[in-house]
DNA sequence: CTGCCACGCATTGGATCCAATTGCCAGCCC
DNA sequence: GGGCTGGCAATTGGATCCAATGCGTGGCAG
């Protein structure tokens, strides 16, 4: 059976969204085409994708691994979302239909029901880049979703480090942001979205043993 | 002679970059292999990474084309600019040295002494992107960098139908930005980068020809 | 004359083979 | 004993071959 770059690509992201592939670690093409059952070509290929993705580097001759991101450069990536999420919602919010406020709804109530770290993870990515796909704007949803992409794995750590209170938090935020959406108001909406992730951003850099740097 | 990958994509990028290949056009990788001397793997190679960077569509089993993009995507490509940039120059502008400074200087009086659109073209970008790549921060300036190549077609398109006083009205705002550079002043330096995207944005939106929409 | 199907060409995608580069380790010279 | 060098193993990179996909064209039937 042979498999296309396309997939390879998408199970490396599944593979390092999912954490099983840290930072730092070496990416081989052998490896990575036996685990799949594919010959080695679409995995090269799907790493030279996922290296202009910024999820691994790729330096020529030596292989692909997981970059490793400093906290300041994390912080940055905070602060880029922070400019760009705003823009996307209100690009998005005049094509938001009912249907797309009904599953925030849905997503909202089961990460407030109580859920695992990892399913957190999934749920919230979800909550925030679906208020953006209704933009339509390829290049800049693909900018967010690489921003997404990229920090993940310190997502990750932070939340398993953070107790309860910080879920509080960000439930209160994501319920704000919920009625702001479904009174229509852009202002509100556009300015609990920055606070959300600012206060993100301030809280992550309480916490420089996510990267390492205490 | 083998030809690599990463010399693929640049010289693909500096076409695209330079109006050889115009939004529309079917990219063959047969056709590029010949043209560069190069076997057709690493013209595959290259055209998926352009593909990640979103200089080139690529459809599975149809090839790759260099994408439209209508009115609204570049307006909203501008947008990501007004606010990314602004930030990617207080990331910077701790890092700026003196010598930075003076080459900011000759290229404006360069381009001030009267250059021809694709050199204009040339210079305004190195003006810009120079300005930001101090910060030090890859995924900030890849997504800058991306941005202004997405959108150079348009830019050309606009800079060969605006007659001189655009090039005067940009000059005017280079200058009051290097002013404040020159001052350290963050603040002001933002606020006139943002005005110079922002008054850009709308200009474009006045010549929807640009685009073959009008 | 028109619509549909089938065949063939053009082009892309994957597998495999071979070359080139890198890193490492041992052995040797200073 | 330390550092340099040469060669070997591991891994990546490029070329070529073959399969699969898509698209256009021409012929045949209605």
């Amino acid at each position: 059976m042979t498999v296309t770059t396309q997939r390879v690509a998408e199970q490396l992201r599944k593979a390092i969204l999912g954490g099983h592939l840290a930072p730092g670690e070496r990416v081989r093409q052998e490896e990575v085409a036996q685990q799949l059952g594919a010959s080695r070509l679409p995995v090269r290929e799907a790493l030279q994708m996922l290296a202009a993705e910024g999820m691994v580097e790729h330096e020529p001759n030596k292989g692909a691994r997981v970059p490793w991101l400093s906290m300041r450069e994390v912080d940055v990536m905070y602060k880029m979302r922070e400019q760009l999420e705003p823009l996307a919602l209100a690009e998005s919010m005049p094509f938001l239909l009912p249907g797309d406020l009904l599953r925030l709804e849905e997503i909202q109530d089961e990460i407030e029901a109580g859920v695992s770290v990892e399913q957190f993870l999934a749920l919230d990515r979800e909550f925030h880049l679906r208020t953006y796909s209704a933009c339509g704007i390829d290049h800049l949803n693909a900018t967010v979703t690489r921003l997404w992409n990229s920090t993940q794995y310190y997502r990750r750590a932070f939340m398993q480090i953070s107790g309860p209170s910080r879920r509080w938090v960000v439930n209160a935020e994501h319920r704000l942001l919920m009625d702001a959406l479904g009174r229509g108001d852009e202002i509100d909406a556009g300015r609990f979205l920055a606070g959300h992730i600012r206060r993100t951003r301030i809280e992550l850099n309480r916490h420089p043993e996510v990267f390492g740097e205490d």
